[in-house]
DNA sequence: TATTGTTATACTCTATAACTATA
DNA sequence: TATAGTTATAGAGTATAACAATA
């Protein structure tokens, strides 16, 4: 081939207007460590939207599968299916709510406990090592900023992808 | 309903230790951000991918389909139809390798470099909308440690989700 | 009549396999 | 034999529609 192959190993070398916009850095950025995350937990056979729903339940409200899909934005029928997951692994039991049989009051077991606990770490231990270049004075500084950017966009902000 | 409904309009209200998790944060900025940018970019009839071909393709590098796809990581087939899409849009020429008759040299039209422009100032506006909230003197810190913390992981930066 | 959970179905997106023309 | 582009096809993931139970 006489032509010169870009080297995706390489990307400086390419004039790629994009990787100096704030946006696409900070976009990027969310992605690859999401997507770390999620490969930590897929060596637990666990999915991000597993955590996301085991974080909630930990709340103790007593939320239904469609409470669920609203806060966080998944479909009613995903939902069926996540929920038939986590109940088959003894993460999750299914109680009829007595005071609207259509309902069920979702409930964390221990064993659904320790998992979030056990993905909690690993997700930590990803969290870390993706922001170990940042000094340490500036991660806090980084945790505000973002905190101020979605500030304004709560609705939107605890959902998955 | 006698049950309490969790209101996904505060969940502040909600115990959601995702929410103070710095690469949650990142992760959903980015998200957000990406999502805004796509919805302006709709709005001129294109997509975030269309958008980084006719950024790649402003390099004036000698492209082909598949320099594309690796560069973007995006799968040949879909290179085929997005190519398509731009040719008919009269964004890119297609025209032949005359050094490797296989391959294609892609070109950037004028009307391609003109949508690149009207498409890139739409996704400056979305950047700075979205960032107002942060202090001008924070927005260079921002770009900065997102940069640095990017730095290593170039071959996997310069892609499409 | 409306809503929860559920199933079955359709749709979208992406990846795989096979083909052609070139090398 | 291998590669660029293409097409047709299969698969994963998601959304839509309809249903039973309950309100």
């Amino acid at each position: 081939m006489t032509q010169a192959m870009p080297t995706p190993a390489e990307p400086a070398g390419l004039d790629f207007p994009l990787i100096r916009r704030t946006g696409y850095l900070l976009h990027k950025a969310g992605l690859l460590l999401m997507e770390d995350a999620e490969q930590a937990l897929i060596a637990q056979g666990m999915r991000m939207r597993y955590f996301y729903v085991l974080a909630a339940l930990e709340s103790g409200l007593s939320l239904s599968q469609q409470d669920l899909s609203r806060l966080l934005n998944l479909d009613p029928t995903t939902m069926v299916a996540l929920i038939d997951e986590m109940e088959g692994a003894g993460h999750v039991e299914r109680r009829r709510n007595p005071s609207d049989r259509r309902r069920y009051i979702l409930r964390l077991t221990d064993d659904g406990r320790e998992a979030l606990e056990r993905a909690g770490r690993a997700v930590d231990q990803v969290e870390r090592d993706f922001l170990s270049t940042v000094p340490e004075a500036d991660r806090d500084r980084l945790r505000t900023l973002l905190g101020d950017l979605l500030a304004d966009r709560w609705p939107r902000v605890i959902a998955c992808e």
